[in-house]
DNA sequence: GCAAAAGTGTTGTGTCTACACCCATGT
DNA sequence: ACATGGGTGTAGACACAACACTTTTGC
């Protein structure tokens, strides 16, 4: 055993496909655990930080330029490898619904709920990676990363349900991020379908960017007073 | 430089003390960054957790026994460090006010708001550790990290005030705390000091395990229905 | 006119802060 | 009696879910 560990990046990657919450993931043709599907990533070269290490292994699975967002889950010394030490940090990275990413052969997306069966702990790393989004997307503007740059509110709110689990009222989704300040109208409209309909007003996040957006931020005094 | 990067494992450990929140810090004597102040930690051994690993290392500096809390903050590579290539990954401990480690020599507890010049990024990660304690607060039972094993709510309110660092009021604290179950009475009381004044009910915290108590579950139905 | 889809008005509920007031003790 | 510190009652603000109702379109 050498005497330093191998350190290396992996990527929860999710998008709503679909209508349904999805996560990439690629095939292993080697030993160990071939045929199990795992994260993608790799390992970290010298030089680059964290991030910079799984944007570049991602790069080759996805397009770099399509996550809207990246953020780091958690670190952790992978048990079962037998001959090498390896030290593992995964990310949670998101992709718009707009975009549909060209993907090598051996990689998939498989919804959160109907996973293949996977290599180490990659099955534990995909939930915290959901339950992240999901919290997230409570307290946070973090919707921006999974909607594309206009939508209806009844487009917003099947990228809800999807990634959520649960139903979402449209009526409810509209006030409660209006009242944040999170989306604004575009002044634009979408024109109803052959249905008829009303149409529909387009919206837009105001900022794309991660912001908290709900301080839970109880016992605090509302005036001033450090 | 070698192949594989050295993973060390760091923590910030806080305690409120003379009611201030103070973290343990620890004075290099050696190059580099000879005379500043670091982070308690050490590099991985094989075999160990990272967990196991950040234990290990704060033994030296406080008896393990007395953390009351432990998780993971961020890792990342450390970019100063000159020859060797270094990832580590930091935690966040807390120890409860009643009690006092031992700690060496050149070891000490500094204040979180009046720090000494400190080496490498461990400024950023003490402020990470206590944003990341304040926003648990709020939102989990974590206080009873924080808090010895009965105390009364005068007593808990010291406490969050100085992790907190604004006015909590001792009225509210009581009432949200008791109103999500966090505390219950244990039935005694604090009998007055010379100067007086109405005995305290003791309370203690139900559970001493972290656990999410106030769901910030923006737009889910309320009645059942996935 | 009628169906379809979007959007608004309104009500009830629960949680929170603030502040007045009451309670139990020591001197 | 009165000072001291602990605890409760209550009112107002606010955010939220639910649901009825209205608006705007196609056929």
């Amino acid at each position: 055993m050498s005497p330093h560990p191998v350190h290396s990046t992996v990527a929860v990657v999710l998008q709503v496909r679909e209508a349904r919450l999805q996560v990439l993931v690629w095939q292993r043709a080697k030993e160990p655990q071939s045929g199990r599907w795992t994260l993608p990533g790799g390992t970290l070269a010298a030089g680059e930080s964290l991030e910079q290490s799984i944007r570049r292994h991602l790069a080759a699975k996805v397009d770099v330029q399509e996550l809207s967002h990246l953020e780091q889950l958690e670190t952790r010394v992978d048990a079962a490898v037998a001959p090498s030490w390896q030290v593992s940090t995964a990310y949670l990275g998101l992709v718009p619904t707009h975009l549909d990413p060209a993907i090598p052969a051996d990689t998939r997306w498989h919804p959160v709920d109907a996973l293949p069966p996977l290599a180490f702990d990659d099955g534990v790393t995909i939930e915290r990676g959901r339950d992240r989004l999901q919290a997230k997307l409570s307290y946070t503007n973090l919707g921006f990363a999974l909607a594309p740059p206009e939508f209806t509110v009844s487009e917003l709110r099947t990228v809800y349900v999807a990634a959520l689990g649960h139903a979402v009222s449209a009526t409810n989704l509209q006030r409660v991020l209006l009242r944040r300040g999170v989306l604004e109208p575009t002044g634009e409209r979408r024109e109803p379908g052959p249905a008829g309909g009303r149409p529909a007003a387009l919206f837009r996040f105001r900022t794309r960017a991660l912001a908290i957006t709900d301080q839970f931020a109880v016992l605090r005094p509302q005036r001033a007073g450090e």
